[in-house]
DNA sequence: AGGCTTAAATTATGTCGTCATTTAAGTGTC
DNA sequence: GACACTTAAATGACGACATAATTTAAGCCT
């Protein structure tokens, strides 16, 4: 509704921005492909083009193939013009990424995290400590460093400063961004880790090219990232799509979220695994983790009726919780992921079918059902792709 | 992520554009005022204005009042720059509405369906009738109109031409849209009723304002509006938003769509009568049609257990749907519209409890849950906005 | 070598918004 | 009732941009 004023200089930017992206996501590409890709005239992309390569944001990389006529230019962004830092802060540790414009993994460095006793400041320490760490580790100055991006388990409240509520953590309301921009002045840009995950997915993975997308987490905790019009939607303070807490089964399971009946408390990975020990009559499910349990649960439904039935139990409950992603978002792709999806990947017939039963036949034959390509160690790729498209979305100027 | 090409005409229509849709929604203002709200400079804005009122757009409408210094003008939209039809396709009726461009109604007729035999023929040609008889009446021409904007309930699939599947009325990809054109050469605008409700609410009742709502709508059937960003959210297919058939209970009661435990079979009209029936040992409840017999029910509440037992649950079926629209899209606003829950108004506070106690609390807290200020007839109005919105968005020029 | 094709750079033209300045139209005061 | 003061709106100079038409560059083919 409120469009921010347009004036001549916006043109440019916005044509700069366009043009980026494009080179960006499905680069090298030539000059005429940029013509016929971004609807400018030949000259205008010269034009900017020419700056840009001035600018040393992009690089002529060697003549296309061409039968006859001069042959075009190969353009591409230029892989060291500038660099990311992607952060993952998950419940157990927090793990720093260097990248290149390129997207190409420099130099990564992880730090284990106490669950049990998880401080803001420890986490903002060792996002601080990890900058310096893979900066130095390959060589490049923190001022070519474009933005740190960070993907958080928790709900992220977009505001003056980025706040995050995250009761795994025991977080409420932790000014996380203020305590890490104490510590450095590079840009930062602060996500929930399931929206970072999606975001990676939408550009290097199974969302490619849709416009339309929800991404379903499944591991622990269970989460969804929604993609409409080809940018993540937020919503009004940024939590939406906190899928795991809806009603599935009304007055059913109680969640740790407080309520019944959430699809977390059927189909998260603890969730299952109880569902499980339940049918055992209460014998504990073999297994040091809820990894190694969920594994223990996959074995033995070759075998075990018992086991069999949870997994179909679960895909059934999973089936109707992408149906009411599908009836409510009307999406064209649906993209499973998370530890406990990708272990469980076997189900993915199960729950397409499940789906279809409970979903709308229009929307559900409009999407598809897959699963991610990336897995679960995307979030800090994820997380390192939020500066470059608010670079993008400024047109290719730094702030 | 494809932006358009920009050039420096794209920034005027934008300027037009932004301004044009300020003027409408909350005029009449001054020029002044548009320089604060547009962040155009003053001459810009002059000179915007001064094309609008040349083309007839704009008028001004007198001058403000002043305490020193020259007077502003004000300005507003000229009501009978065009005017505009809606169409309001239910299940019993089709209603055809004329509106000037101040969306103030100067005509309308009616003409009943039989429920049992719905031709789309005989629908196209009431629609036709209809804008013939309300341009009659009041005496406009049919060039004046800028477009008609129809509202059907039923899916709507927008493409090259709309295409409305609507099972209420046993419509099955059937293709209005051509049917209409064949009949007329204004602009067609088709969409979901429920939907273009939600923009009137949007636009004139309790959304205003707000950039992220949802207008959830109980009647007969259940549905819902979603409005991100300040713009209806259509999906892929345009069918995003609904929720009547999202599962809340999962293996519930048979919902008329095939599924189990869909929200629609506990809070629609029916499903509540016919869970009030069931309540009642099977006993019918009096009433000639399903309004008077859910008002059977309120008024009986007052006196039996049996009857507020039902209501009750019905206030907390509906809180924990709200609540899911709430987690999923995290609104700043919830509207609740449709003519039973204006019948059902008096559970709003049971609901908003219900809701609080099945959402996590950092979105339900940023979402306040309302009632609908425009009742049930503002479909037709909401319809008729679809031309403006389209007409605003690109700058006030007609295509 | 010369014709042909396609790519990229140049030049001329027109649209547009902003800044600085001027003109218009009121109120208040002595 | 003239004069200062204030705010609104119009004018003119300027620079940023994209486009169309034209020119130059760089390859293939016979």
């Amino acid at each position: 509704m409120e469009l921010a004023r347009a004036t001549n200089r916006s043109v440019r930017l916005r044509n700069r921005g366009a043009l980026l992206t494009k080179l960006f996501l499905d680069g090298p590409l030539t000059r005429q492909d940029l013509v016929r890709s971004t609807g400018l005239s030949q000259p205008g992309v010269s034009n900017v083009v020419s700056d840009l390569i001035e600018e040393g944001l992009v690089a002529e990389a060697g003549a296309a193939e061409s039968d006859g006529g001069r042959p075009s230019m190969m353009l591409r962004i230029a892989p060291r013009f500038a660099f990311l830092v992607g952060v993952d802060v998950g419940e157990t540790r927090v793990r720093v990424e260097l990248f290149d414009f390129a997207m190409t993994l420099l130099a990564s460095v992880e730090y284990p995290l106490d669950p049990a006793r998880t401080e803001p400041a420890e986490v903002a320490g060792h996002v601080l400590a990890g900058i310096d760490a893979v900066t130095g580790t390959a060589g490049v100055s923190p001022t070519d460093v474009l933005g740190v991006g960070i993907g958080v388990s928790g709900v992220v409240s977009q505001g003056e400063h980025a706040v995050v509520h995250a009761q795994a953590l025991g977080w409420d309301a932790v000014p996380l961004e203020r305590l890490i921009a104490a510590g450095t002045d590079l840009p930062l840009h602060i996500d929930n880790g399931a929206k970072t995950l999606g975001q990676a997915e939408m550009w290097f993975g199974a969302g490619r090219g849709a416009r339309h997308a929800v991404f379903a987490l499944v591991g622990s905790g269970v989460g969804a990232a929604v993609v409409a019009g080809g940018a993540t939607y937020r919503g009004a303070s940024s939590s939406a799509g906190e899928w795991g807490h809806t009603t599935l089964v009304y007055g059913g399971r109680q969640c740790r979220c407080g309520a019944r009946g959430c699809l977390e408390a059927y189909v998260g990975a603890e969730a299952i695994i109880d569902r499980y020990r339940e049918a055992l009559g209460g014998r504990p499910v073999p297994g040091e983790d809820e990894e190694s349990q969920l594994n223990t649960l996959i074995e033995a439904a070759a075998g075990s009726a018992i086991a069999r039935r949870v997994l179909d139990e679960t895909a059934a409950y999973l089936g109707a919780g992408v149906a009411n992603l599908i009836n409510l978002f009307n999406p064209e792709r649906v993209v499973l992921g998370g530890w406990a999806a990708m272990a469980l990947a076997e189900l993915l017939p199960a729950v397409r079918e499940a789906a279809g039963r409970q979903a709308l036949r229009q929307p559900y034959e409009q999407a598809s059902i897959e699963l991610c390509r990336l897995g679960v160690d995307a979030v800090a790729l994820g997380a390192a792709t939020l500066p470059v498209a608010s670079f993008l979305a400024d047109g290719g100027v730094r702030r």
